[in-house]
RNA sequence: GAUCGCGUAGCUCAGUCGGUAGAGCAACCGCCUUUUAAGCGGUAGGUCCUGGGUUCGAGUCCCAGCGCGAUCACCA
């Protein structure tokens, strides 16, 4: 439940098109021949056909080459069975085994454990008839030793010479170095990929932003962090997923592809299906659907997927992104906040740091109301039209005197947003409902919503609703957004009557909430930019094939 | 979309007042059996983002473009 239908619409679509401008004309516009050939394999580009190699490279096929010819491995590997983690191999370490070895003959059978690891080669160190080299997996680093009394010559030989980067496998007994460093005094050494791109600098790893996105596989392995980051976020959507599944929601999948892009007011993406010859949409929500659900049957419903925003890129904002939406039948906005509330309390286990901030998780939410919110920034109750319009125009707005008195409270309170605590979770309820055409209004008075949103660390992180179910209500709501849009809003936005059709047949009433789940990943691990949350977050194209 | 900042070797970064393009890591050759960003000796590696301009001379100054980042706007 991401947004609504809202007149805002207007006013969105100048900055948009104004941006799709911007990009056809960059389209058009020849581009530096700065290639992501260049990128994966550090070759310079020299005219269109010819293209040459760096040295760094040739160097790597050369010895591919030489191993191939003169040592006849297989430099492409192979099945491997019985590997474990870097880090359970490690673990394995056996302090008193380890003792017994030291500075003594070892015994005829050696007491220290084994483990046959594999990973990708971060450090190198050769010193004649040693070589001491990590590896690294996704869970962690491992030393391993190389010695030319053990291994048979040509491993020896593979051992000392592999590049940062390759991949191997080795195994060994678990042992410790002079200077106590856990290592596997490998007496198996095989190449199972040869890397053939140049390395990142091996401390610092990939710092430059524009690389780390572009190159996300360069940058998990050889960026500290980075791989900590995804699998955190992978844990934080699996806990978010069994949270659900324990308090009796299921999990469904409903189409990203739509005929009619709803559930909120963003610019969708368009695509074609070519045997139907029929344009559709990219989801830009998938609430629509879920309430469908709910006519149908089922009690509790919630979905994590994509949305997709033909929209700008931010720090907060991709263009696809991951939501959670779910929804409750018989429940109401309370419900679904209270389910909110202990679902972060959860996540976080207390406190979180995100930026300067320390973000306590376990107290109780902040509350306020959005009118109190707004008459506190700008001094006047939201439903004085008159006096909003004062303010509006005491702000410079040009559109002060004729505009929706309501557009401009919603405009206005972008300011009031500032007046929220970003380190406190605060929950401001009570929207206006003109503004909110899919929630329920308060029976007693028609002007508020029962909606509220969350704010943390001055992010907005979701929407929470009484569903509103009157299908004759939901229909005049609708119809009204239509009647304010501009003709280029108009190419993309109808009125959804198979939905409207639903809620004839009858949807239970319902708490609904859609929660960024990029977001929660940025407040639980700290990183304050979306892009550090995403795998493979957007990217203006750099010619060739990127 | 606006404003500000950045773009130099494969990577991480220096580059003074406009005066011959620098270092570390990585690479190549040699030495080295307990290293920890190993060490020592040697070698090679540049479209200084692109295109104009000013100048005797531009990595450096000016203009335009491209890309990235930050802030703002819009949104979750």
């Amino acid at each position: 439940m991401s947004g609504l239908l809202r007149p805002r619409i207007q006013f969105r679509c100048l900055h948009q098109s104004r941006s799709l401008r911007g990009l056809s004309h960059h389209l058009s516009t020849p581009r530096p021949p700065r290639t992501g050939w260049e990128y994966r394999t550090g070759m310079s580009v020299t005219d269109s056909t010819d293209r040459t190699e760096s040295d760094l490279v040739a160097a790597r096929r050369a010895k591919l080459a030489r191993w191939r010819d003169d040592l006849g491995i297989d430099p492409w590997g192979c099945r491997v069975d019985g590997l474990v983690p870097l880090a359970e191999a490690r673990s394995m370490f056996d302090e008193a085994a380890a003792d017994a070895i030291d500075g003594d003959p070892p015994p005829d059978t050696d007491p220290r454990p084994r483990a046959a690891v594999a990973g990708r080669v971060i450090q190198h160190r050769a010193m004649g008839k040693l070589c001491f080299m990590v590896l690294r997996d996704e869970s962690g680093d491992l030393q391993i030793s190389c010695s030319k009394a053990e291994l048979e010559t040509s491993s020896f030989k593979l051992a000392s010479k592999v590049d940062y980067g390759d991949i191997i496998v080795a195994a060994g007994p678990i042992g410790r170095t002079k200077r106590g460093e856990i290592c596997i005094w490998a007496d198996r050494f095989e190449v199972h990929c040869k890397s053939l791109a140049p390395p990142p600098e091996k401390f610092h790893g990939l710092t430059d932003a524009e690389q780390r996105y572009r190159r996300r596989y360069v940058d998990m392995y050889a960026t500290p962090g980075t791989m900590e980051t995804f699998l955190r976020r992978s844990q934080i959507v699996s806990e978010i997923r069994r949270f659900m599944e324990e308090h009796d929601f299921i999990e469904v999948e409903t189409p990203m592809m739509q005929p009619v892009a709803g559930g909120a007011a963003a610019r969708p993406f368009v695509t074609h299906h070519n045997a139907l010859d029929i344009d559709l949409y990219l989801r830009i929500a998938p609430e629509l659907y879920l309430k469908r659900l709910l006519v149908g049957g089922m009690r509790r419903v919630f979905e994590i997927n994509r949305n997709f925003r033909n929209e700008g890129i931010s720090r907060r904002h991709n263009p696809e992104f991951t939501m959670m939406e779910a929804y409750e039948a018989f429940g109401d906005c309370e419900s679904v906040m209270s389910l909110t509330e202990s679902l972060f309390r959860k996540l976080a286990g207390g406190t979180v740091a995100f930026g300067d901030l320390m973000i306590d998780y376990e107290a109780a939410f902040e509350r306020t109301t959005y009118g109190d919110l707004f008459e506190k920034t700008h001094g006047c109750d939201m439903r004085d039209a008159d006096a909003v319009r004062k303010v509006a125009s005491s702000k410079g707005f040009d559109d002060a005197s004729t505009k929706d008195p309501w557009l401009l409270v919603e405009a206005l309170f972008d300011e009031a947003e500032e007046a929220i605590d970003p380190s406190r979770p605060t929950w401001v309820t009570d929207f206006p409902a003109p503004l909110s055409p899919l929630s329920r209004p308060h029976a007693d008075d028609p002007s508020i919503a029962w909606r509220a949103e969350l704010f943390i660390a001055g992010m907005e992180l979701g929407n929470f609703y009484t569903e509103l179910n009157d299908p004759d209500i939901q229909r005049a709501r609708f119809t009204e957004q239509l009647a304010g849009i501009n003709d280029e809003d108009a190419a993309f936005r109808s009125l959804d009557e198979d939905f409207l059709d639903a809620l004839l047949v009858g949807m239970p009433p319902a708490g609904g909430f859609g929660i960024g789940i990029d977001r929660v990943v940025m407040l639980m691990t700290g990183n304050t930019s979306i892009r550090d949350v995403v795998l493979f977050p957007l990217m203006r194209s750099d010619g060739g094939s990127e």
